[in-house]
DNA sequence: TACTCTAGAGAACGCGCGTTCTCCACCGCC
DNA sequence: GGCGGTGGAGAACGCGCGTTCTCTAGAGTA
């Protein structure tokens, strides 16, 4: 049996800390529970990664392309553009229902760093405007005015904390419900 | 000089909690750093408060009846339903505009602590369950259908995260041109 | 003036944190 | 068989946490 590589024993440590950080938050999980939770010895963790801040900032890179691949796989699905936008409200709803489910990490750590951690309050203020930019692409395709884009932004954060406090689902739905409404008004029919 | 009645100081500490526990987060702040920022020495916080846990859940509580009087003077300032739900959004715009604001508490504290205080967790879901049940009458006032008022709901949760992580308060304006549209059809013209 | 009682200042306590260091078992190599 | 070196297990370190305890200065009373 081989040595892993550092690039694997890096995964599973990542792997190891999005667990635990999304299911307790940063502060709340120490260096020992990931080491236990991971398996690697805490020398290991220090020649991998050089501090904790390092390791709660892969992790949010890694949850920004999992979110981005959530996104572009649910746009994907269909072919219009009124669809590929309500497709995201659909795959918020199918990801509320994971037994894991504990709200947006980025405003979870958001909220609890703030900007006290600069560099962390940067990568996520990045993801959000990335997605906030996509979904502006999405509406440009629909030819929707550019108002239309931020607002269907706020639906989907506004469905995630709903989701996440309430502990239902529920909001997905709401939000798809208020999205279709304001993308087929901006499409087409401007005035009743 | 009298001795300060027991209920100033409780006050004089909660003031500083709030402070400290929305700059910086729950866990971040000690019990040193709310004695010094209240001047109350630890031995008389720990006469008026069993445990820090206390304080949090007394912050969130006035937090919850600070919230429910700004939308209450907001609603308060005009007559008609629909100017009346829209008044909520002005609130959360001068909100976004104060110095000190660094996203919804009630979020911000789900974020950090999780399921893992569920004192505190069941506060919050009811603070949250209190605001749209408001709106709901709100919307019912209004004589819109019920399917209306979570959507409204969700549109301030959004502009709240965003308003927090972009620092910018354009989330408001966002939310409230969105929920004029949404309640505009609701009222009357429910197809076009 | 002596004495009691209160309350404030801060040390103490046990623990857990992030990070570093020590020790030793085990490996390939001569 | 000896041996240097890698790496794992976990102790050590300095610090800060939430909470409790000790000591002392001073006010009020006989």
């Amino acid at each position: 049996m081989t040595t892993p590589t550092d690039d694997a024993v890096r995964t599973r440590v990542l792997d190891a800390a999005d667990r635990l950080y999304n299911a307790r938050g940063i502060q709340a999980v120490g260096m020992d529970a990931l080491r236990a939770e991971s398996g690697v010895p805490l020398k290991r963790l220090y020649q991998l990664f050089p501090a904790k801040e390092a390791i709660v900032a892969q992790v949010l890179h890694r949850r920004h392309d999992l979110w981005t691949s959530l996104v572009e796989d649910a746009v994907a699905t269909a072919p219009a553009p009124r669809e590929r936008l309500l497709a995201i409200y659909d795959m918020l709803a199918r990801w509320f229902d994971e037994d894991d489910f504990r709200g947006c990490v980025f405003i979870n750590t958001f909220g609890e760093l703030g900007t006290g951690a600069p560099r962390l309050a940067e990568i996520i203020r990045a993801h959000k405007a990335d997605f906030q930019a996509r979904v502006a692409e999405l509406c440009a395709d629909a030819g929707a005015p550019g108002s239309l884009a931020p607002q269907l932004a706020i639906l989907a954060e506004g469905a995630q904390t709903t989701a996440a406090i309430a502990g239902t689902n529920e909001a997905a739905g709401h939000a798809r419900a208020a999205a279709e409404t304001l993308i087929d008004l901006a499409l087409g029919r401007t005035t009743p």
